[in-house]
DNA sequence: GATGAATGAGACTTCATTCAT
DNA sequence: TATGAATGAAGTCTCATTCAT
């Protein structure tokens, strides 16, 4: 193929040293965390980290993309599940809310805001990376879905954008201090329970009016 | 007459070490900050910070706890100002909601936050120091006012914890990624809109319904 | 009488603060003993300690003299208990052996040793008032009680300055190794047999020749 | 061939710190030498002595091993020269306290005693390393050649031990005092004065009795 | 290409000493 | 006079980074 064995094993070494990068950096902060401890955790020589990536900040940013592009897969593919086929817009909701609290809950992505919110004065680009890489797309989905349920007959979002972070905000705004920052475990009933209140309450702004009911002004 | 600028206090000296600490821990994060700059920042010998504070760790948490005492009393300050006085709930929500997240944006609370979440790994009591000395304690207190305006015919929050949380929610929610975590200034204009928008929402989902008018089951 | 409380209380204060520093230096070595630590334990300030010595360096040289003129008075004291009052010239030195070597095995003496031998490069002088103020004249005394001994007949010593420092190794040579330098107690049992070995071989070598029998060239 | 001067062996490095770290440490006494001047002193980098030993106490362990070792060394050998070939026993024991006391009186031996009595209550391991690696093993080596001799018929030493710690103790005693704990330099010929008195003395309390002959052979 | 070894810069912390009360 | 407070200098140790093999 492409590859010879030598090349792959570069390859994978590579990623085993962006694996050991993330871990490390999300236990012990990106200045606690030593060179040496990634490239063992790695299995490699220190050596062989910086001939990799050359320093340590450009470790920590491709280690931030890195898990930035998995919590971006993984919250694309649930949103993707939130169509107009079904007529249960309440069940759909809090199907894909449980879902997305699932991706907001693991551990990795803990770790990623989190050390996104430690460095972003030292790296200010970090957010940058972040931001167009994943939450912005995943906002922008999310008020795509819901644009279309609205189109729908669904839901009544005038400002798809703006219903979006809403659904977000009540989703996790909970979370964060139920969940500790992710130091605390929170258990799948306590999530489901924030899931469900979530959705409840965006529906009550954001169900459509019954048709032939005057309807009061909507906001901006 | 008994302080000249040189003959400082030992108080005085303590509070400047305090504030300089918050601000270099703040701008650098704790591992990178150097207990030189904060002396220097501080006016005083790197010898005469460990005399009051023992050691960097002990430094830090006087430095959250200080900080979380003035955003707790900013906050609370706030929400006692959501009084069943008048009868315009939406206009005073909006005011709270306003105030509110002026305090949620100013720079410290962004950096105690952002400081907090750096180093819970390492300082995982901080959260406790926060979480006991402010958050928890915000969250009664709205929750407090809830219960009273319902009790007052204004709300109907039957769960006003959950309400005081989605409150928070959809006010904050929506500011962290506009801020950039606070990285970027939020115009006064934006800030009011998210809030006339949160407060909106949850009108939607907290309003009583009419008298005489069948209302809808609401769920767990 | 002559001092009023205050100059009493200070004469105390300076008695204190020597034998805490004697203690601390002691036990930590001179560069180790926190001059924090000897003012504590005197029960007094830093600053006092500082008012009564001037700096640690001086400090150190009071509490070694007053530590060698305590181990001196009870050498001394010992050694003229060495009289020729008695026929049994062995019982006799077996008893100035044995308490000698008590003083010798005194946690003090062993201290003070320690301490001459730790700081000697830093302060050659101490030793100038080691040797003048103690060890000198204990020698010197012992010397002129074995030279009594001979001119009473009791003892052969023509030369009697060496043969008190050979009376004094053959003591506590075999002590220093015994005694782990101090660190490990030896009981009284084995003291006792140390000094009666020595006597022994002293009495071998410095025992008069019998009357009427031609002796030998002794030599120098 | 292979090392430069700039390239020298991990192994050589290793052997200069140590070196530089017991001279260091003799000179100044463990708490007041600087690492910063041992590495200097080595030719190498601080941290590189840290690569090597860790810490400045380890650092402390190996360098008082290898000095002992070499003293144990030259000790031994010179114990060994004494055998029973020859038939003029007083000559030989001479020539070896001579030696000996050459060995006792080499600088890097008072230092390292001087080093013992300094850091022993900081670190009482020092003085087993010291006791079961060289002065236990001296000890013993000399009461075998005792026994030996005495079992030829040179000597009459019926508990070697005792008497090997007496022949160190009236070799080593005087040298105490007169050598000022190393700081004083005793000429060769005092050396061999005291050498001389102490087999003397050695000899008339450890000489076999003559059996049924009328008189001693004289000494020189 | 990967590594063991070395290093320079800098971090936290301590401590003898002084000063004003 | 005795002291609490402050400080400058110094010390141990760490770590990101480079170089020769």
């Amino acid at each position: 193929m492409s590859g010879t064995i030598a090349a792959r094993g570069r390859i994978e070494k590579r990623q085993a040293i962006v694996d050991a990068a993330f871990a490390v950096f999300a236990r012990a902060g990106y200045a606690q965390a030593g060179v040496d401890v990634i490239a063992a955790e790695a299995g490699v020589a220190k050596a062989t980290v910086y001939s990799h990536f050359g320093d340590k900040e450009n470790l920590l940013r491709e280690a931030i993309a890195a898990s930035a592009d998995q919590a971006l897969a993984r919250n694309l593919a649930t949103i993707e599940t939130l169509t107009d086929h079904s007529d249960d817009i309440r069940a759909s909701l809090e199907r894909v809310g449980i879902r997305l609290l699932e991706c907001y809950c693991d551990d990795r992505s803990w770790a990623l805001r989190r050390l996104l919110s430690a460095e972003i004065n030292q790296f200010p680009d970090l957010l940058d990376i972040i931001h167009t890489r994943a939450a912005e797309r995943v906002t922008e989905a999310l008020a795509d879905r819901l644009a279309r349920l609205t189109v729908a007959g669904h839901l009544h979002t005038p400002a798809p954008r703006l219903a979006a972070e809403q659904f977000f905000a009540l989703l996790t705004g909970p979370m964060d201090t139920r969940a500790r920052l992710g130091t605390r475990h929170v258990p799948n009933s306590e999530r489901r329970a924030v899931a469900r209140a979530a959705v409840h309450t965006f529906l009550q702004a954001f169900t459509p009016k019954p048709v032939g009911t005057p309807s009061r002004r909507s906001d901006t």
